[in-house]
DNA sequence: GATGAATGAGGATTCATTCAT
DNA sequence: AATGAATGAATCCTCATTCAT
């Protein structure tokens, strides 16, 4: 059936990545609960049944997505930290990674703020582990700033790390929703001013 | 199960009001695509036709338990700001009040923080519409803020009011997915304080 | 959708006999594991889901027939047996019984000699249950024989049990798959022959 | 698991033994219908496809089983039958050789008692020709004995080989079924005793 | 001969919605 | 207005079989 030419015979991305990549694009186009196992075959080039050799079902999909982009990120953002020392650099550069990555694949962000958070079991599951995470990095660089007395002290670091996810997460949720086209990097200033220096 | 008392026979609350709250909860416990339209018949203690004669489907039920109490919670809110006229005062204001909303009703919460967002088609309509107006709130008591001198000018308007909305949101859904009972208005203040002042 | 004619109004049939006549053809004719729902359904003529209203699903199907059959089966045994005194003759007649009940619905001794045996797990149950309650029955009468000295007395009563079911059900059997037409019961007197008297 | 010696790379069974033993184990275990080929194959110790080398697939196994097994069956039954003259004498060979055989091997019991009548199409592939072999060696006993004067002559042979057959096949159903052990050759000289003698 | 990754047809079941009463 | 029995479209997943190596 396939042709037996040298191009053929290795294909450059690997079976398992590009169902992967399918995955993404048809949760994000249709939603995971609309989107057909079948779709995600085509969109792969592959049979239906192959998709159950490399993941157990639909959910696990949706699942592997979030771990592996989790894991990359986190380990991207701390490389990108870890040249840094002052907290309030820390902060701008985790700000800017959020906006940047996120804004470098729209399919991907619209799984990241839409399609992970479709049933409440499944933010838990997330929450618990990786947001967790997450969280614990950005609480970790708060209360360095506190402690080398360049951040007030009067604010409890897990809240703060908590509000700076929530202004990024918002800000690529809209970016996500938003009808214009425009760099969702660009907010990085604005929105680290705001964090760092208040409205007043 | 339904206490048969003439009182019961003809209940105080209104049907479509006893639908309406049936919903909340059966989303909530089950979520918007597990939730069956049966089981919600069932906890209004409606037969499942009759559901139908006050909403067009499942799909509008959440619509309307969207739209009715973003209504009322817009309400409430400029009742809650008329009186105050300091922008920084307005701010505090609008914070307390989400966080308080939200707290009290845990069932709503879910369904706000969680089933609305199910897809990209159904957040685009909320965030046309409703949270937009939300939004122009926020920002225009940005502007004022800005106008009168109290709020620095170099941060956009628009964009400190989706970080708040987006703060605020994160808050919840933290307090929706936490397993620790605890009063979300309490942190009320703290956010406040780490928007209008800043982490520095 | 159906006119509301009178004939239309008050079937003659109840919905759920006619699945359950449905099931028994579909299953002869198809096997019970190749028979699909859907075939079942059309020839009850009902939609598919509507056989979810009345059984738990195909394998319900099946077990409801065994148990209802089975049930029916041993009544009317009882009956035609209970005038009878001698224990010979309740032989003769449970024999009879056997052949002509069986043999009056192909579609029914189908499934009962083979549809109903399509795994050792359904097995099991049937013989734990209505099969061993059968062969109580059986294995009575040749006590009472034996209490009374018309039977012989060196004969385990539970063996002959099993011995006079297995000589009826390959009868049954044979018939099922026999190409000729024949009446079954016709048989019910050599093998009553055989089994009293014995080959010499 | 598989021991890399030398040895084990040649083993003294041949593949397709091997595979036709894992059949039966996996068929009496699961069921034909549950069973899986590729649960055969690692029983087996073969690749899946490899299976496709000896035989048509997964019916031809089961095919298979039953044609060799039968064949070798009639042959050691005749065997034991020939230094045997006398017509009693025979059917009580037959009897013994029935029930000890089987007794000797559940799963194969299994299979041969459940499994091979999964179906009409099946059971009536069986009855043509195997079983008809069986129950012509069994009608030619009968006959010998009617001729000799030792057996009434007032029994339809064909009908007393059924007859027979269906005591054994039930002694086996039953052993098979039975939570409790036994040895199933035990039942012979009672079986034997009730078809010679009858009940009187 | 042997492998095992890949294929893709096939079906039981659910549940939102309808509509005769 | 209210009921709830009936409908039937829609889909995830399994697994026997193939065939390139």
């Amino acid at each position: 059936m396939r042709r037996a030419t040298a191009a053929a015979e290795a294909p450059l991305i690997s079976k398992r990545h590009r169902i992967l990549r399918a995955a993404i694009d048809v949760f994000a186009q249709s939603g995971y609960f609309n989107a057909k196992v079948s779709e995600i075959a085509k969109a792969a080039g592959v049979a239906d049944g192959t998709i159950y050799l490399y993941f157990d079902g639909k959910e696990d999909l949706l699942t592997t997505i979030f771990r592996e982009h989790t894991r990359s990120y986190l380990q991207s953002l701390e490389r990108d930290m870890a040249p840094v020392r002052r907290a309030e650099d820390r902060i701008r550069i985790a700000i800017r990674h959020h906006l940047e990555t996120l804004g470098r694949d729209r399919s991907l962000a619209i799984v990241a703020q839409v399609e992970l958070r479709h049933s409440l079991k499944f933010m838990s599951l997330l929450s618990h582990q990786e947001v967790g995470d997450y969280l614990g990095i950005l609480r970790n660089v708060v209360e360095q700033g506190q402690s080398d007395g360049t951040f007030r002290r009067n604010l409890h670091p897990q809240l703060v790390a908590k509000a700076i996810f929530g202004v990024l997460d918002e800000m690529v949720t809209s970016w996500v929703l938003s009808e214009k086209e425009y760099a969702l990097g660009d907010q990085a200033e604005q929105v680290a001013d705001l964090i760092l220096n208040g409205l007043l």
